[in-house]
DNA sequence: GGTAGGATGCCTACTGGACGGTATGCCTCC
DNA sequence: GGAGGCATACCGTCCAGTAGGCATCCTACC
């Protein structure tokens, strides 16, 4: 295991232009050329670290399972951490790179159907499990279908995530999800507990 | 203007073929064989009536206008009506290949950025439309922005749908519709108006 | 109503280029 | 001196698009 640290920065410059690449044009019509003219890289030395364009790809989605990963509550309200977890994703949909990329990739059905299902499921997971927490706490509506619920939010975060970059470039973001959290909230959360939390963004995320 | 009808018939043909491959590859993964193959038509026949794939991407994505435009309200209930938009247009999902096809090069962007736009806002904007009506109906709660509203329901609805066909070929995506409903319309209209609607699908759409 | 002539609609063969992937060799550090 | 890390030249394939020819039907004029 010589030579690591180079060998690692390069990697990691490959996999980040990839992701960029894909974000950009998605699977199909991002060329192996484009990633390496961004990357400053030879065809060498990318496919000594990736032996195709698919697990290229995989790579690339596999960073989305990081970030859910490294994300950690922060709120002793669990509804709250569902909301700031969905302003720390699109503030990571708006700045990193590799997010960006893996969402696109995910998205789009193709090739990759097994990953993409776990992608989908890892969020939704995630989501169940907070919902689940919430509702131990008594702050969601009784008899509430947790998994149908789960299925929901994840779901439209995706599809408000995909129109605010389709229409305004991930600008308007923020705002959108402000909006979903104002329709969706009453629908899921008792008054009382709707009424300690704070739906627009909270600073210090 | 002679032989409309034969050449009427292979352009639809074709049409169809295409918005087939497009839903189940994407843009950029579509080849044209594939389109002539499923068409049972040669080039020349398909170069006769669409110049280049990129054209016949937007034919494909002309009839989601279509298909809006055909699109009438039922009920007097506008909050309704709006509920039953989401159910026609699930199915047609499920059935119309032309929609399926029309939604995918929509969602994924890419090329084709402006008809994409006109696309989304065509949506949005029926769905402005209906909820000015429940409005004025008074079916809304009070100082509900519905622009805003109107966003996240696209967005939603855009979401809901991509996550069933990515987890489910879209073989839940009714239930999945029903589960969003139930969970956004409390925020959305007064419990006196909730209160008369059918949150599931109704008989005879 | 028969036929010339022309447009419409379609077929087949071909082309140039781009793309993913490979083979082979060189440099550098342990 | 050998393996890890990378550079370069090359290859076969496939793809969007084109060229040019041919059949079919409509129109017009006799």
């Amino acid at each position: 295991m010589a030579k690591q640290a180079r060998a690692l920065a390069t990697r990691q410059t490959v996999l980040l232009a990839a992701a960029e690449v894909f974000d950009e044009r998605g699977y199909a019509a991002a060329t192996m050329s484009e990633i390496l003219d961004r990357a400053g890289v030879t065809k060498g030395a990318l496919y000594f670290h990736f032996h195709s364009k698919q697990e290229l790809a995989l790579a690339v989605i596999e960073g989305q399972g990081a970030w859910i990963a490294g994300w950690e509550p922060a709120s002793d309200s669990w509804v709250q951490n569902l909301i700031d977890l969905g302003y720390a994703f699109a503030h990571a949909l708006q700045s990193d790179p590799l997010v960006r990329g893996s969402i696109r990739l995910t998205i789009e059905h193709g090739s990759f159907t097994q990953p993409q299902i776990a992608a989908y499921q890892g969020w939704m997971d995630l989501v169940r499990g907070l919902l689940e927490q919430a509702r131990d706490a008594g702050d969601l509506h009784p008899g509430i279908d947790l998994v149908a619920a789960s299925g929901v939010i994840t779901g439209a975060v995706t599809g408000i995530q995909l129109s605010s970059q389709v229409l305004a470039d991930r600008q308007d973001l923020i705002q959108r999800m402000a909006d979903l959290w104002t329709l969706l909230l009453p629908g899921l959360v008792q008054p009382h507990a709707l009424a300690r939390l704070s739906v627009a963004e909270r600073a210090a995320s």
